[in-house]
DNA sequence: GTCTATAGAGTGATAGAC
DNA sequence: GTCTATCACTCTATAGAC
């Protein structure tokens, strides 16, 4: 047999979805290699690091996914406001409406945030500038408040969504955050906030 | 030796501490026999059910915390409005404005979610029904929406600030619950989010 | 002697590295 | 698949308060 596929590329998102369902310590290799179908051998030969770089790459494939589908969008749409809607949509399937996890949050809160302190904070500001841009160009003041709001939300409705065991926490912030970004702010809702 | 006091109540301060840190899987008997100054033989006379009885003690003790501090004064204050506002300030305080994450949320997006599904949806579940419940009584509609979007905010405000390691996130998010809080909603704000 | 709090060697299982 | 380290946990032994 030997040479049956498997590249890389091909078991980054089944190490995804499990770092996600049973977190980076809970991933066991023997679960890893049940799983991916592959024996340890071919497991450090293609990830020679082991396992914190296998969640290294996970980490960089979900950055990628999202630069090209969240964070570009956003910062080259010409009809900003739009772009903002559609990424939100976006967002929502990736999560599927709450029911995954976000596996960057989850690994923010768990110990192995300071391994991979550089990935984690760089995927949020990211996104974060991302939508800031976005808003900004769509007249919004203050539309870095705002793209933290909507990433607060986000990340707030998945915490909370799984904790209850249902999906409308993230439904409603979702949608909270849609009519942040559509909304004129008025009245004094960004006065006095510490920065 | 024996005898040098301990007492359950006294370590659970430390185990908390502990799940915070590492998380459920990271805080190792060892560490905790380690920390704690307890040999295996105290830990499981205290915790015969090991470390499952351990982390469900310090959710236990947390869940107290909260309804002495948090919960019942919303439930019960003469001035709802200001019991909102004061419980936030207790809320930045236990959270060291975003220095210390939520065990309860962290656990929520871990694998250990399933073993104490009960303890973290009984948690957010009723400090949700408080908060609604002072939300109510300020005259606020959709009182129980309002209650979601706060605690979604203080949640991913903690999410936030551990993932970009600054505090403004959660600062941010308690000030934004505030005014929340405070706001006479008059805009079409909620109308329109999926229930 | 009984009970409670303690320590820690020793158990089998399983982890990640290679 | 083999390795060693470490895991959660058990068990025996102890000291002192009653």
């Amino acid at each position: 047999m030997a040479r049956l596929v498997a590249e890389r590329a091909d078991i980054l998102p089944v190490l995804a979805e499990l770092f996600r369902e049973h977190g980076y310590e809970g991933a066991s290799l023997s679960l890893i290699s049940e799983r991916t179908g592959l024996g340890k051998g071919s497991l450090y030969h293609f990830f020679p690091g082991g396992k914190e770089e296998m969640a290294a790459a996970v980490l960089d494939e979900i950055d990628g996914w999202f630069e090209a589908n969240i964070f570009r969008p956003l910062r080259e749409a010409a009809d900003p406001l739009a772009a903002v809607v559609a990424t939100l949509d976006a967002t929502d399937a990736y999560f599927r409406s709450g029911r995954r996890v976000c596996l960057v949050g989850a690994f923010a809160l768990s110990d192995t945030r300071d391994r991979f302190a550089q990935a984690i904070s760089g995927y949020f500001a990211a996104w974060r500038d991302a939508l800031a841009d976005a808003l900004e160009r769509a007249g919004r003041p203050a539309a870095t408040d705002l793209a933290e709001e909507i990433l607060t939300a986000l990340q707030g409705g998945l915490v909370l969504a799984r904790a209850l065991d249902e999906l409308g926490p993230f439904q409603r912030s979702v949608a909270r955050s849609k009519h942040i970004a559509r909304t004129e702010v008025s009245d004094a809702r960004w006065s006095g906030l510490p920065q």
